[in-house]
RNA sequence: GCGGAAGUGGCGGAAUUGGCAGACGCGCUAGAUUCAGGAUCUAGUGGGCUAAGCCCAUUGGGGGUUCGAGUCCCCCCUUCCGCACCA
């Protein structure tokens, strides 16, 4: 007899799907606690398919969807695909096919691995962001966003990609790159689409708190939104009528400040620079503009400026400090310009060393604090007129409020976080539902008229101009002005696919729904998602622009919660050969290849006994050998024996399954599915061994516990097992077997008897022994009483069910 | 520089609370089977010895707390990730 898993894994899909095994039970009636929502974070269709690093998040999530089946609950566990933007029409363009036709073979392709997975997703739920049944929702949502005065154009540098010929977001940019292609990001003054993510940046930082999210990302969001506190100052500047605002922390420092930094873009260095400074000024400016972001973002990099001629003069205490311009202040953060404080900030230290300006110690470290050069923390202010000898913590909150009552400073917090560039000069994207008239203005696109259709266009490579291919188009471009009728102009640019998946986990509760983005009632039986999985590389890109819409969409009343993603998953990366797999790199380990020569039973199991599942984790070519034995040799157990259902089981037998049931059902909830393998692998070695020694010892309920226990990791092989031992509904229709404590109290148990904290001895005593029983019997013990001989013991420790230490 | 995670056999890794370190698997060794290879099965797989037993070492390094530390505390080293002139 042999395992084929290659009749048996089909054979179990077909009926799987003639049964409709996987279509998502939503009874209008049920109540939301009996209904789970398991979503996997959707892929955008590439051609170039799944790898293995692919499976791994939908192996998990599928494992824990069959479990949450188990348990009785309505599962909901859609799939789809990210089909507009960038990465879907980049990969066109690389096979030279038009998006549309190239996002359909990717498609089949990829739905055709999905299948291979075995996952339970509900096919009939599907959706594609690039239908027009799905971009018209997105369309309404920009609607809805101009509406409410999210959504607004400006015109602005933004950061435009060399490669991909278009604006980016600025969460799209990394390390001065685009996210997408590498390619380096330059700035751009350009007319673009925004929405106000600002607005909502401090509900943004406030609801982190509450999410069952990995600790990783929760930080990264709460940097990226950067909050903080500080004060905006008014300084006059001599001789001249304009004021210089600057934002600080530390207005706790004033008196230190010994110059000013305007950044080298501050609209103010054109008014205030003296003639005599002006050609060094502008220089320096000049030098500024070739710099790349990137290049000036290193830290490393020697302080650089130019003085700019002018003087501001200190509100604390009149004195007057000149006014430099330096690219270390960044034109987008606070008001972008500085008050310096070389003797308590380290990079005005840097500067002022340089450029030989004077260093002020306004505020003396406490007593027992090393002091450095450049002290940063709290102490007790110094050289501050009338200040001297309070704290700076108080004296923070004091000068603000004098300087207040003057007008000259207001407490103040600042975001790092800026609004979001929605817009793209792309063709491969739902149109911005906007229209241009001379007499109106901006006017939307009216609700009744979306979608507003993407053409089909034989010309869509990216034009470079600023302006997308639709604008190449005059039957597109070319319409009339929803509000006067007159001539006017379609908006040309298209909206970020980020837009579209920010709220696709919306539209799964009621695929087919067309009188809104998705049915109040289904999104109060679903929504928000239980258990969300995918990597981690969308931390500050997706899932804070989805929490972002989220927020919105309830204060629009649309949804009943704030937040999308109850509980966040990342699952790791999965490397060979010391790095990512990446077709580039050629290290990709296909998993079609996998599945032909060991089954999709085996490489699910391995999938997940690589590795603990939140860890990156290498993979080895041979690894899976171990699973698949493992598979075998259950199968043919199960095909070869036969478990009568009235035996005189062992205790041996029930108690090591019921151990096992927890043990499992424990690992599966904790999300260690690398030990839910183990454990099955154990209990299976254990099991055998026990029918080796008295053949026929396991009862026909043990072995549908065996079954029942491996279902979510190899659920086809699992259909088959249930199968034979007489069962012709689904194993996945029957409950998750629980265990009995009482069973597991009877067992025997082994305790450990130490001597000096070194292991002597092993007990096996009944599990109801008192204290001083087990003390009697380690102390008796044949292994442990030469040991004493002649010995005073000192003291006997005993650790209930566990162990015995004798100290001498 | 700041923040986070991690470091355990030849390899992937296991060890909820401080209580048998190395489960499970890969690989390797020997044997069985086989014409042979592969597959499969059985046994072994930290080191030492006067070798069925006993002893010793051992979770990146060093110190500490404890009857007992991979696990807790302090110092140091290494790797990975995130942030990085954000005033």
């Amino acid at each position: 007899m042999k395992y084929m898993f290659n009749e048996i894994e089909p054979k179990w899909q077909k009926i799987w799907e003639e049964t409709g095994a996987h279509k998502t039970v939503d009874d209008p009636a049920a109540d939301r606690s009996k209904n789970y929502y398991c979503l996997d974070m959707f892929p955008y269709p590439s051609g170039e398919g799944l790898h293995v690093g692919h499976w791994r998040g939908y192996v998990l999530s599928d494992v824990w969807s069959r479990y949450m089946k188990m348990k009785g609950y309505n599962i909901l566990h859609p799939m789809g695909w990210d089909a507009f933007g960038l990465p879907a029409e980049n990969a066109a363009i690389k096979k030279g096919l038009h998006p549309k036709e190239n996002i359909g073979r990717s498609i089949a392709n990829m739905k055709r691995q999905l299948h291979d997975i075995g996952a339970m997703y509900d096919w009939d739920r599907e959706i594609n962001t690039s239908s027009p049944e799905y971009y018209k929702y997105t369309q309404w949502m920009f609607l809805k966003f101009m509406e409410r005065g999210l959504a607004y154009r400006k015109e602005a540098p933004i950061n435009w990609c060399t490669s991909c010929k278009t604006g980016l977001a600025n969460e799209e940019v990394v390390d001065g790159v685009c996210e997408r292609c590498g390619s380096e990001v330059v700035k751009k003054m350009l007319p673009q689409w925004f929405f106000k993510i600002t607005d909502y940046a401090e509900r943004l930082l406030d609801d982190l708190e509450g999410l069952d999210w990995p600790e990783r990302v929760r930080l990264m969001q709460a940097n990226w939104i950067g909050k903080s506190k500080g004060a905006e100052v008014i300084f006059k500047i001599k001789g001249h009528p304009d004021e210089l605002k600057i934002f600080t922390t530390r207005p706790d420092t004033l008196f230190g400040a010994t110059y000013m930094v305007l950044a080298p873009e501050h609209p103010l260095v054109e008014k205030i620079t003296a003639p005599e400074c002006r050609e060094a000024v502008m220089e320096y400016i000049d030098n500024t503009l070739k710099t790349s972001d990137l290049a000036r973002m290193a830290s490393e990099r020697e302080k650089t400026g130019a003085k700019t001629g002018a003087y501001a003069i200190n509100p604390v205490n009149g004195e007057e400090i000149p006014i430099w311009i330096s690219d270390y202040v960044l034109i987008t953060y606070g008001t972008g310009a500085i008050m310096a404080v070389p003797a308590h900030d380290t990079r005005d230290f840097e500067f002022a060393q340089k450029f030989g300006i004077p260093i002020i110690e306004v505020i003396k470290p406490p007593e027992n604090c090393e002091t450095e050069e450049c002290y940063a923390g709290e102490g007790t202010m110094i050289n501050s007129g009338k200040y001297n000898g309070m704290s700076s913590s108080d004296f923070w909150k004091e000068i603000v409020k004098d300087l207040g009552s003057r007008g000259l400073a207001e407490e103040k917090v600042n975001f790092r976080i800026h609004d979001w560039l929605v817009s793209r000069q792309r063709y491969w994207g739902a149109p911005v539902p906007m229209v241009h008239c001379e007499k109106c203005g901006i006017v939307p696109v009216p609700e009744s008229d979306l979608p507003v259709m993407l053409p089909h266009v034989d010309r869509y490579q990216p034009t470079g101009t600023g302006e997308s291919p639709l604008a190449a188009i005059p039957e597109f471009v070319n319409t009339t002005c929803p509000v006067c009728g007159e001539k006017a102009r379609r908006d040309t640019d298209t909206i970020s696919q980020w837009i579209c998946s920010s709220w696709y986990y919306l539209r799964y509760v009621s695929p087919e729904y067309d009188e809104g983005p998705a049915d109040k009632e289904a999104v109060r039986r679903w929504l928000p998602v239980d258990q969300y999985v995918g990597g981690v590389e969308h931390a500050v890109l997706h899932l804070l622009y989805s929490r972002f819409f989220t927020k919105v969409l309830y204060d629009m009343g649309y949804v009943n919660f704030k937040e999308p993603f109850t509980r966040l998953f990342n699952q790791g990366m999965i490397y060979r050969m010391g790095s990512k797999m990446a077709k580039s790199k050629g290290n990709i380990v296909n998993p079609d290849e996998l599945v032909s020569k060991y089954g999709r039973d085996s490489l699910r199991a391995y999938e997940l006994f690589i590795g603990p599942p939140e860890q990156d984790s290498e993979w080895d070519d041979r690894g899976i050998e171990g699973v698949y034995r493992w598979l075998r040799r259950v199968y043919l157990f199960f095909m070869q024996n036969n478990f009568p259902k009235n035996i005189d089981e062992p205790l041996l037998v029930r108690g090591l399954l019921h151990r096992y049931i927890k043990k499992i059902t424990d690992d599966i909830e904790r999300f260690h599915f690398n030990t839910v393998v183990s454990g099955l692998m154990e209990l299976f070695n254990g099991l055998q061994e026990l029918y080796d020694k008295e053949p026929g010892c396991i009862s026909h309920k043990s072995a549908e516990g065996y079954i029942l226990l491996m279902a979510p990791v190899a659920p086809h092989l699992a259909e088959e097992l249930w199968n034979k031992v007489g069962h012709d509904t689904s194993v996945f229709k029957a409950r998750w077997p629980e265990y009995d404590p009482e069973l597991l109290a009877q067992e025997n148990i082994t305790v450990v008897v130490q001597v000096n904290g070194k292991l002597k001895a092993r007990l096996s005593v009944p599990s109801g022994s008192s204290e001083e029983e087990i003390k009697a019997m380690a102390l008796n013990d044949e292994n442990i009483r030469p040991v004493l001989d002649g010995k005073d013991i000192r003291r006997v420790i005993y650790i209930p069910g566990k162990l015995v230490n004798i100290v001498l």
